[in-house]
DNA sequence: TTACATTTGTGAT
DNA sequence: CTAACGATCACAAATGTAA
C-alpha cells in the first residue's frame, strides 16, 4: 500500500523566526527588505546563514562570506543569530506539527517529516490537510512554512523544496518525469559539489540524465553505496521509514575560528580547556562516556587536519579529555598559523558501568569526577551553558562570583572537608 | 588476510 | 583579478597498522 508523507520545512527560518520576535518589538519585518543572519556585524566577517527574499534577488547565497554578500547589496542588514530563540520557535513549530499524527520525524532545527499514512478518516483531502497545517503555523506563529506531499521521504523533500514561500507542492511518483526529471543533478538530495563535477564529467546534467544511466557506471564514480543510493533517488525511490526516535549521538564536537592567527601554545591551550570541557559537559548530559578524542586544526590555506587517540577505558572526565586533547596538539601541530581549532569526542558508549583499571589513580579520578558533577549541578541551576571553567576562574561578573562560591559549597559537603587547592597550571582548581 | 583504527572527503542544515 | 568563509553532525572510502 502507498504510504502518504509530508515534508514540512521552515521558509528562511533564521530570518523567519528573528523577523517574529522584531515584530513583536514593534522593530521592521526583516523579511520585506535585503537581510541576512550571520556572523558579528561589526566585524564584518562570517559568513550568510540566512537570507531574505529581497536580499536573494541581489543574488547572495546562503553560506557565501559576509563580504561578499556585503559587496553584492550594501545596504543589507545584518543580524548575528541567537540559537536560544531558534530552539523555543522550533519547539512550538514541532508541537503544531506533531499534533496531526503520532509518527514525525524531526530531521533539523527547522524541518520535520510526518508519516500520514492511515490518517484518511481524519483528513480525507491530503492536500487539504497540508494548507491547514501551513496556515495553523502561520497564524498561530507569524512565520510560513513549504510543505512537501508524497508518498515518500525523498520526494516529499524534493517538493517542498520548489517554490517558496508559504506553498503546498505535490511530487506523486506519475510526477516525477514532469517535476523531478528536469532539473540539475545538484537539486538531488545528498548529490553535493564533488558528485555534480564528476557526473558533468560524463554528461550528465539533470536528475533524468542520472536515472536513465547505467547504476554500475555510477557506482564506479561514486561509490558502490552512494553510487546505489543516488541512483534510486534519481528514480523517486526511498523506502526509509520516518523516524519517531532521534538516533542517539554518536560524537560531540566543538570548533571555533579566530581572527587572529594562533601561532603559540599558549593561546591553544586555554582554548582547548574551553572546549574540552564544553564537549564533555555535553557528553555528560546525554549519559555517554568516550573512547576516541580527536583534534582538529585549519591552516591559513583552508586544509583542514585531524588526529585522533584512543583511551584504554571510555571516560567523561574533562581533565582527562583535556589532557589527551593537549597531548595530540603538542604531538601533531608543527606551530604552522592556525585559524580554526577544534575538539571532538567520538566511539560513545553508555556511562552505565565502570571500567576499572588496575593503574588508575582512581582517588585522583575521583577529585575530577566530583569537580565536573559540581560544575555540571551549578550549569543546570544558572541556565546551562556560557559556564565554564575558564570563565569561571577568569570572569569577576555577579554570576562567575556564585558560582565560584557555590562549586567550593558542593565540592566541600561531597567530600566533607575542606579543599584548599589553588589553581594548577592547567587552569584548573 | 582480516580486523580494527585512523584520516580524509562529502554532504546536510 | 581572485579569493574571500561557520559550526556541527553523520557516514563512506581510503589508508595505516596489528594480529
Amino acid at each position: 500500500m502507498d504510504r502518504l508523507i509530508f515534508h514540512i520545512d521552515v521558509n528562511s527560518a533564521f530570518l523567519s523566526w528573528e523577523s517574529v520576535r522584531r515584530i513583536d518589538q514593534g522593530l521592521p519585518d526583516l523579511r520585506d527588505i535585503p537581510a541576512c543572519i550571520g556572523g558579528d556585524p561589526k566585524k564584518r566577517t562570517g559568513i550568510v546563514v540566512a537570507k531574505s527574499i529581497p536580499a536573494k534577488k541581489y543574488g547572495i547565497q546562503t553560506g557565501e562570506p559576509m563580504a561578499m554578500a556585503l559587496r553584492k547589496c550594501p545596504e543589507l542588514v545584518i543580524v548575528q543569530s541567537d540559537f536560544d530563540l531558534y530552539v523555543k520557535c522550533s519547539r512550538a513549530f514541532k508541537e503544531i506539527c506533531a499534533s496531526y499524527t503520532p509518527i514525525m520525524e524531526s530531521f533539523s532545527i527547522d524541518e520535520v517529516f510526518l508519516d500520514m499514512t492511515g490518517m484518511s478518516l481524519l483528513y480525507p483531502d491530503p492536500i487539504a490537510a497540508a494548507h491547514e497545517i501551513k496556515d495553523r503555523i502561520h497564524r498561530e506563529l507569524g512565520f510560513t512554512v513549504n510543505v512537501g506531499v508524497s508518498t515518500n521521504k525523498l520526494l516529499a523533500k524534493m517538493a517542498s523544496d520548489f517554490e517558496k514561500p508559504d506553498k503546498v507542492h505535490t511530487l506523486f511518483p506519475d510526477e516525477i518525469e514532469t517535476k523531478m526529471w528536469p532539473l540539475p543533478i545538484r537539486n538531488l538530495l545528498f548529490l553535493g559539489k564533488a558528485s555534480e563535477k564528476k557526473l558533468n564529467e560524463i554528461g550528465i546534467h539533470t536528475i533524468g540524465d542520472l536515472a536513465r544511466a547505467k547504476e554500475t557506471d555510477i557506482q564506479a564514480l561514486l561509490g558502490s553505496k552512494n553510487g546505489h543510493q543516488l541512483h534510486q533517488y534519481a528514480l523517486g525511490n526511498d523506502d526509509s521509514s520516518v523516524k519517531e526516535q532521534a538516533d542517539e549521538a554518536k560524537g560531540f564536537s566543538a570548533e571555533t575560528t579566530f581572527n587572529e592567527d594562533i601561532i603559540s601554545l599558549e593561546q591553544v591551550f586555554p582554548i582547548l580547556l574551553e572546549q574540552c570541557d564544553i564537549v564533555a559537559t555535553r557528553m555528560r548530559r546525554q549519559q555517554k562516556k568516550c573512547l576516541s578524542v580527536a583534534v582538529t586544526f585549519r591552516t591559513l590555506d583552508f586544509k583542514k587536519k585531524s588526529h585522533q587517540a584512543t583511551f584504554q577505558n571510555a571516560t567523561d572526565v574533562t581533565d582527562e579529555i583535556y589532557k589527551q586533547a593537549k597531548k595530540l596538539f603538542r604531538e601533531f601541530w608543527k606551530g604552522e598559523p592556525l585559524r580554526l581549532i577544534g575538539v571532538a569526542l567520538t566511539n560513545l558508549s553508555d556511562d552505565e558501568y565502570e571500567q576499572l583499571s588496575l593503574f588508575e589513580n582512581t582517588e585522583n579520578k575521583e577529585r575530577h569526577r566530583k569537580l565536573d558533577a559540581a560544575l555540571d549541578t551549578i550549569r543546570q541551576k544558572y541556565g546551562n551553558d556560557k559556564i565554564t571553567r575558564a570563565s569561571i576562574m577568569n570572569s569577576n561578573s555577579g554570576i562567575a562570583r556564585k558560582a565560584r562560591a557555590q562549586m567550593q559549597n558542593e565540592l566541600e559537603t561531597k567530600r566533607g572537608r575542606q579543599a584548599k587547592k589553588g589553581t594548577d597550571d592547567n587552569g584548573n582548581i
